[in-house]
DNA sequence: ACAAAAGTGTTCCCGTTACACCCATGA
DNA sequence: TCATGGGTGTAACGGGAACACTTTTGT
């Protein structure tokens, strides 16, 4: 998001001739935070007639799933872009807000139906992890023992024998998840 | 659905001006059939880069909720338009038969959170039509035990004292949607 | 020793499913 | 009288929600 006409606003671009929506939607995306192969989804064309004082603009909104740590903060600082919290967020230039609600509303639905998580998270990862994921997307807390349950109905969320050591003391199972395995039999249970 | 370039394609038109995109979807159809006031939802936006073999162009794609009674044969006859069922669906031009998918997996996910039904019902209706139009949607047949149990759990399909003595020869009780309870409380249930 | 996060089972409830027969009436 | 669509209840099952304590280890 970066700050425009005095509002601040979400980071656009325009589409070029010689690409299609979602190729224009991923350079806008690379040039703003040097990331590729981000999963992105459109999420609606807006075209209200004013909602551009200026001309008449009809955008079409996308949402990425970023993992907040790996964007490139010096491409940030010189498009003047800040990462906000949703519940700071403030209001935004013309229909913004309903662009971000729209996006919140369709991963909402999307994460129960194919999953989406491990677009957020590294490799290799704890249940915990997992968890905040999972919260942080529907916004609500989940009861730890039933969430770990559902987890081990599912197969192609796999266990290694890896251990993290550098979050908890104890030691947390790292876990991984098997995109072929989902692939071959995308029943999602979550 | 009208013939074009020797191939099949959804009935479109041209975003004008002084219209937004919504508008220009209503505009449309009511030139297509003649009904206004119908359940229109946007599908999305389709921007792939050689969908149209002549010029760059960008669709946004709409499905509208319409009884087939409703429409105007006269209108549909000089477009050159004919109403097809989905499992008659020829291979339509460019990427329409991508639009249509869309918009299916958006109904049918939408069915089960919006009381969809009563767009293409009559004001009065038989639990049966009703029956008729979920399984229409959802592609399945529903047990009519469960499916009338479920219907009576909800406040706002009231029944009335009305009898439908036309498709039946018993007699079947004519219901209604209350869209003022389902607006107080839009609590779907089924 | 204690703080901090990991890990682990059981019970209850409710919603979903499966399933088959009688009823009223017009033709 | 029969063909047609309308209408009804119960039992079994399964998934989801609630709920609290022990373990390990770094500091």
């Amino acid at each position: 998001m970066d700050p425009g006409r005095g509002e601040w606003s979400l980071y656009g671009g325009f589409v070029e001739e010689n690409e299609s929506l979602d190729d224009a939607a991923n350079r806008v995306l690379y040039q703003l935070t040097g990331l590729k192969d981000i999963y992105m989804k459109q999420v609606g064309a807006f075209g209200a007639i004013d909602r551009d004082p200026g001309e008449r603009v009809i955008s079409i909104a996308y949402c990425a799933l970023i993992n907040v740590k790996d964007y490139d903060k010096s491409l940030l600082e010189e498009h003047k872009v800040e990462w906000v919290n949703l519940d700071d967020m403030p209001k935004l230039y013309s229909d913004h807000n309903d662009m971000v609600k729209k996006a919140i509303t369709l991963l909402r639905r999307r994460i129960s139906s194919e999953p989406l998580s491990f677009n957020l998270l590294p490799d290799l990862f704890t249940l915990t992890q997992l968890q905040n994921v999972y919260e942080a997307i529907l916004g609500e807390n989940i009861d730890k023992r039933n969430f770990r349950k559902r987890i081990k109905t599912i197969e192609y969320i796999e266990k290694t024998d890896y251990i993290d050591k550098i979050t908890s003391k104890r030691g947390a199972a790292l876990y991984h998840f098997n995109k072929e395995a989902y692939m071959e039999d995308p029943i999602f249970k979550l």
